[in-house]
Parts: structure tokens; sequence; C-alpha cells
RNA sequence: GGCGACAUAGCCAAGUGGUAAGGCUCCGGUCUGCAACACCGUCAUCACCAGUUCGAAUCUGGUUGUCGCCU
């Protein structure tokens, strides 16, 4: 694999994902030991302090003094999004390659790698635009498909591809011509044909379904061992509840609506185990259509990790990512 | 052994003569500031056989199976 001289000047960055429960946290600490990397999680709900056991967050002996980021920087009442993750990963990047180490993004936010891949650009956004709440009373009174019309007036390329039923990406895309004047569908092809800045390696990490299945059937039941009901009361008496921005994820929203008493424990492991599975689908969905990525199937290797680790470190040779 | 009930997709389940609702799972997909979010799509010919009828998942007879009750 030959790569241009001018590819080799980019900066290095090794992303290792791969749907939930696969076995994305053992890989990245070996990865990291042997590239001397420091990882950067790229997960929506790791960014949380206190939402450990359910977000199956490292724990601290696991690290093996690897360093990690964007873990445990907010509390469970902060809000985060895209846009911040972008700009937070981009300067630990620097941060890393600054000391000589290697990045390496690890996580299964699909979203979060391709923003920072990518450099999406994602429109300054500020303040409470009164369009936001306006939208909302118009979709109160006039319902999801009058203002799909109004999107297909002012975007009809967006309104083509959102259903109307989407109402949050028919918001969004409104919202964003209402302050930008500009057609979010333009806007997305422009940020499409972004080249990356990076000389990467986008690893995606899998294993057949029905083994991935019992992999996170079986971590939900490890969860409960390992107390995640309690983790739920700490962040009860805390005042978390369903509504509670960090409690969207899975295995916090089921939980709190189990302290709220809509459903039963049993009802709530059930459904956490079946929104993971869901998730993990998502997440495989998401993976398949991204450009330059690498599969890495645990039975293509025989379940061997070392077999896996050295099929990655060849590849970070092969682009001088390593030497 | 006798009596009775029931048999519709992987699961739950509508439908009593006019050409198979719905929900869930599974599977597939969308996604560019809430993304562990939000949203979309596909999936059966009605246990089997024979009959009645222009036409049956729906009626009749039989077979098989399941459940309940009885001896």
């Amino acid at each position: 694999m030959v790569k241009s001289s001018n590819e080799s000047k980019k900066i290095p960055l090794i992303i290792l994902t791969g749907p939930t429960a696969v076995g994305k946290t053992e890989l990245s600490i070996e990865l990291a030991k042997r590239l001397n990397g420091e990882i950067i999680s790229a997960d929506s709900i790791q960014v949380y302090k206190g939402l450990d056991i359910g977000s199956a967050k490292i724990k601290k002996e696991e690290m093996q003094g690897i360093p990690h980021h964007l873990i445990d920087i907010l509390s469970p009442f902060d809000e985060f999004n895209v846009y911040t993750f972008k700009e937070l990963a981009v300067e630990k990047i620097h941060e890393i390659t600054g000391r000589g180490h290697i990045p390496i993004i690890a996580g299964g936010t699909g979203f979060y790698i391709q923003a920072v891949l990518y450099e999406i650009d994602f429109k300054e956004n500020d303040e409470e635009n009164s369009c936001r709440l306006e939208l909302e009373s118009i979709l109160k009174e006039k319902g999801a498909v009058y203002l799909h019309e109004l999107l297909k007036e002012c975007d009809p390329e967006s309104a083509e591809s959102i259903h109307y039923n989407n109402v949050k990406r028919v918001m969004r895309a409104l919202e964003f011509y209402n302050e930008t004047g500009e057609k979010l569908s333009e806007h997305n092809k422009k940020q499409h044909e972004n080249i990356s800045p990076y000389n990467f390696l986008y690893f995606v990490l899998n294993n057949d379904r029905d083994v991935l299945y019992e992999r996170i059937n079986r971590r939900v039941d490890i969860m409960l061992q390992e107390g995640l009901e309690d983790e739920i009361d700490k962040l009860w008496k805390m005042g978390c509840n369903k509504e509670t921005f960090s409690m969207q994820g899975i295995g916090y929203r089921e939980m709190m609506s189990y302290k709220s008493g809509d459903i039963s424990l049993d009802e709530a492991v059930e459904l956490i185990k079946l929104n993971s599975r869901h998730f993990a689908k998502r997440q495989l969905t998401w993976f398949r259509r991204e450009k330059c990525v690498e599969w890495l199937n645990y039975p293509d290797f025989g379940n061997d990790k070392e077999k896996m680790l050295g099929k990655m470190i060849n590849r970070c040779i092969e682009t001088g990512i390593m030497d």
C-alpha cells in the first residue's frame, strides 16, 4: 500500500469502533500500548460523571496507565452534542500529537467520529433562537405534516429526504434555513465533499450477530450484578429523572422509568437488552455506509485478539502512522 | 377411553362467505448541533385432506395436534 508523501504529512489518527459490547475497550488498550497512543472516547454517555456501570465505562484499573480523554468531563445535568464533541476532540488530537503520541478515537458514536474525521462544519447555532420555540408551537397546533410542508417550501431537497414524522430533523432543517438563510441540504452536500485532514485508519470491530446479541444480553446482566441499581439510586437522589438529558442513554432511560414506577425491574432489564440490540444494529448500519472503513470480524481471526492487533499494527505501518 | 374447546407469520392477535387488521421480534435502511437520539421500510395466504359454493381463514365431514374437564 503506497501512500503519497503528502498523505504521510497529515496528522495520524486511529479510529477503533464497532457496535456496542463488541469488545472495543479491551482492544483499544492493547493497541494504545503498542502504538504509544492515547485514547479519546467517542461516546455520548461516558462523558458524564457518575454514569459508569450503565455506560460500560472503562475502569481506572483497566486503563493500565493509558491516558483517556473526554470521559467524566460533565455533570449528569449538562448537555452535550456533536458540535462540542468535535471541538474538544480536535483539541485533544493536537495535544496528543504534540506530545509525540498517536491519538486513538475509541467509541461507538459514529456521528461523533464522522464529525471530527471530516471536520464537519456545524454552522454557529448561537443563542436561544426564538425560532425553535415557534416551530414547536406550530408543530403542536398544526402537526408534523404541516411542518414538513413548510420545509418543502424553503428546502425541498431536505424535505424529500426527511420523513415528515421525523419531527426533530424537520425542525433542525427549518431552523438551519431560518438562521443561516442557507438550505441545509446544500450545506450538507458541501460538507459531504470534505477531505479528511488526517492520515487515518478507521477500524470497525464486528462479530456474528448472534454472538454480539449474546454478549449484549450478558453484559446487561453483569451491569446489574455490578450494581447498576445503586448507581441509578445515586443519580436519582441527585435529582436525575426520566427527563434529564444524560438519562436518555440506554440503561438509564429504562431504569429511570423503573424508578418512576412505570415499569418493573424485570421489564426494565429486558428493555435495556432489547434497546441495546437495536442500537447495535443501527451502529452497524451507520458504519456500513461510512467510507474508508476497515472491518475486523472476530470470527475471521479465529476470535484471536492477538491476530486482530497484528492486523491493525500492520495497517499502521503500511499507512505510515507507525514505523 | 369419553366429553368439550381451540388450531391465523418467530411471538401476541383481529377477522364468521368476497379475496388475510394491528402490535412486537427478526431483517434492511435514513442520519452532517439532542445521535445510546429521532425516523422509515420489508416479512403469512390462515394445521392437513376432502367437500359445499361463482367465491372459504371463515360453512360441512374427516385427519392430526394442543389445552381443559370427566371416568
